[in-house]
DNA sequence: AATTGTTTTAAACACTTGTTTTAATGGGGA
DNA sequence: TCCCCATTAAAACAAGTGTTTAAAACAATT
């Protein structure tokens, strides 16, 4: 949890706590108590709040990017399975895999309220991925289809990913908890906007056709299609 | 702008600063200045600076559910259509029709870090909602549709809508100007997102196939797609 | 061992915050 | 007119904020 010299262990305080409680409401007495330094250990490392909270965002994305990285595919892979692999990897940055995914929520927050961390932030890590993104849906779609048709179908998926994450408090509200850990799990939620979307594209039959997302996870029609 | 009473002033000014800025963010002081009314109005009206912005809340949620009410239908209304016009309802309330949405801006915040208000905005304004999306869809898919389906299903669709009022900056960042102010009005949204959704369930062609969403706002393939 | 530059520490500073206090104001009813 | 009430007004308060200061501790080099 906690690394060794000043400066990273009150990053990761930092991150944590601006996380959690958002920019204004986390001191910079409570990052330096979670983390352990003297108080004026933030200014001496960062020059100001500010720019230690610009660092944190940084660090948070970094570190989330590392932890879920893009795939690479052969030249020969489908789009429908690069499609699924997007889906499932996008949905692994935005709930994590394991325990409390601070980065994510910070990076939603830089979302939600733009600061100067943001910029920073759309240019390195989102339009490439973004990109990546219209690049697959080219693909799937006629090639006569307008950029911004192309550009709508990936915001209608990262939309339904996003959702997940953003609104995880409503959904605990508006659905039954038995319900949220049989059906709600990451994979099964990805498979899902991945039907969603390779059906609006005409790539798989539409839902509800013949039961596609029953329980069989053995049912591959869209499965994770690992190279089987 | 400014209503008569020194109340109904408050709660106004202070809707639209918590909006722009936040709860911790904003001050009393603000408030009381935007209001034009002294500084200790607030504290002999509401109590305290938290049972304020709870009203504010709920004040917020009152005026953009007046403002874009769910539409009724006659019985013989195709269910195609109810989603055509439940997904403009709800893109309007994100979006809002003219001016800034600072209502929407506040539940929005209220979503993201919910706070004591958000329980009661969940009961009385969401889940009503949630109930009749999820009835219009069970309309449209097969009788044995497991009920955590209609559910993720009416999840991708609001997860749409909600990007654009969240991501609104992020957007901004990605796509042109132009391509913006030409193909992401209100209306072409909700299109779009109506489309998928249609398309994805089966009710609709597939999108790509024979270029929906054209410019022409006379396509009336969706439009009132009245059984033909 | 002395010196230099870097890092840590404890205390203080200057300022903003939400809230309280106490007095002033204004308007209806007896 | 006088009194009583609700409302407004200006000032003050106490707690908490980011930041600075100046001294101490430390580490490495000469």
């Amino acid at each position: 949890m906690s690394n060794d010299t000043t400066r990273e262990r009150i990053l990761q305080a930092a991150g944590e706590a601006f996380a959690a409680a958002g920019y204004r409401t986390t001191t910079v007495r409570d990052i330096c108590q979670k983390a352990d330094v003297n108080l004026a250990s933030v200014n001496y490392h960062f020059g100001d709040k500010q720019r230690l909270y610009i660092e944190a965002v940084k660090h948070a994305r970094r570190l989330r990017e590392q932890q879920a990285p893009m795939p690479e595919w052969s030249a020969d892979t489908p789009p429908s399975e690069k499609l699924a692999m997007f889906v499932l990897t996008l949905m692994r940055r935005m709930l994590g895999e394991q325990g409390d995914p601070w980065q994510t929520r910070l990076v939603v927050r830089e979302i939600m309220e733009p600061t100067k961390a943001c910029e920073e932030m759309v240019q390195e890590a989102f339009r490439p991925v973004f990109e990546m993104l219209i690049g697959i849906l080219a693909e799937m779609m006629p090639p006569e289809t307008p950029r911004h048709e192309l550009h709508k179908l990936a915001l209608s998926l990262i939309g339904q990913c996003f959702y997940y994450r953003s609104n995880e408090k409503i959904l605990n509200m508006l659905i039954p908890t038995e319900e949220l850990q049989e059906h709600f799990a990451l994979e099964q939620l990805a498979h899902h906007i991945t039907a969603v979307m390779l059906a609006a594209m005409g790539q798989r039959p539409p839902l509800g056709i013949h039961s596609v997302g029953s329980q069989s996870k053995t049912d591959n029609t869209f499965a994770t299609h690992r190279s089987h």
